[in-house]
DNA sequence: GGCATTTGACCCTT
DNA sequence: AAGGGTCAAATGCC
């Protein structure tokens, strides 16, 4: 059902492509996946202020191909909407829910690609999310022997954070059954505590619910153990090169070289 | 009434 | 100057 799904990440800083691939420090104002994600202190001035600081194509963004564009872990809310000259669909825009409250600067750029069924999505996200806040799923935790390793495995039960978005102040899903599994401790892992695999089961689906009973997010991640729901993006991130979410592989472009010929 | 979405205008980037 | 991204007032929904 879902497709194989690319990832590219896009940069105008040449050492802040570095920067995601390694956890060296950067000067640059992204802090990459698999860095510290929480805590960063928004931009001195607003996109519409200043003049060469913050400029569009020094923002960090990667690509997503999806046909569920709506369920990725994160509440979003829509600010805008276009038409592209040569686009046959609207481009779509959204940015986090806690933009105001946590002031996270994630947002998301939707153009539908295809008329399948269901339609292919490109998902350009910019900035990594700040906020702090839990994916979207309140999953049961269930510790299970590893497949083939002497490892963890932790399964987050449904919902799955892939499968729920906020839309009038209700959640809705797609998915009916879903989980996801984090393996730890693999013997070719080089870090602690770094999965092996993480990925969910999505299966076809239809229910919501009311959001207004829901948690606010949580402060930032602490490195206390057991806090590992906090952490479940950047562990999602962890990998060198490779990253899973959901049944979606991303590969990130990984060369040392800005590459703008990228497909 | 409060909050999210829509949509045209404004402004920035290329 | 054209195209794209964001703002903000208007509108709709709960």
């Amino acid at each position: 059902m879902k497709r194989e799904q690319s990832l590219s990440f896009e940069f105008g800083d040449p050492s802040a492509q570095d920067a995601m691939g390694s956890a060296s420090e950067s000067s640059y104002s992204y802090s990459p996946p698999g860095g510290a994600v929480f805590g960063l202190s928004p931009p001195e001035s607003s996109p519409r202020s200043g003049r060469n600081n913050n400029r569009r194509r020094d923002r960090p963004s990667w690509v997503r191909l999806t046909d569920t564009p709506y369920f990725d872990g994160h509440l979003w809310r829509k600010y805008g909407q276009k038409k592209i000259k040569d686009a046959e669909y609207p481009r779509l825009y959204f940015r986090c829910s806690y933009r105001e409250d946590r002031h996270c600067l994630a947002s998301k750029l939707l153009q539908q690609k295809n008329d399948d069924d269901p339609p292919l999505y490109e998902v350009t996200y910019t900035y990594e999310h700040t906020c702090g806040a839990p994916p979207v799923s309140f999953p049961d935790i269930v510790a299970e022997p590893p497949v083939s390793t002497d490892g963890l495995v932790l399964r987050f039960d449904s919902p799955s954070s892939d499968a729920w978005m906020q839309q009038n102040g209700r959640y809705h899903s797609t998915s009916r059954s879903a989980f996801m599994m984090l393996s730890f401790g693999s013997s070719s892992q080089t870090h602690d505590q770094q999965p092996a695999v993480f990925r969910s089961d999505l299966e076809a689906g239809l229910s919501s619910f009311p959001t207004e009973g829901l948690p606010p997010a949580p402060p930032p991640a602490n490195d206390d153990d057991g806090d590992m729901l906090s952490k479940l993006n950047s562990f999602a991130y962890d990998f060198d090169n490779q990253m899973h979410f959901g049944d979606h592989t991303y590969l990130p472009h990984n060369s040392s070289n800005y590459d703008h010929d990228d497909h």
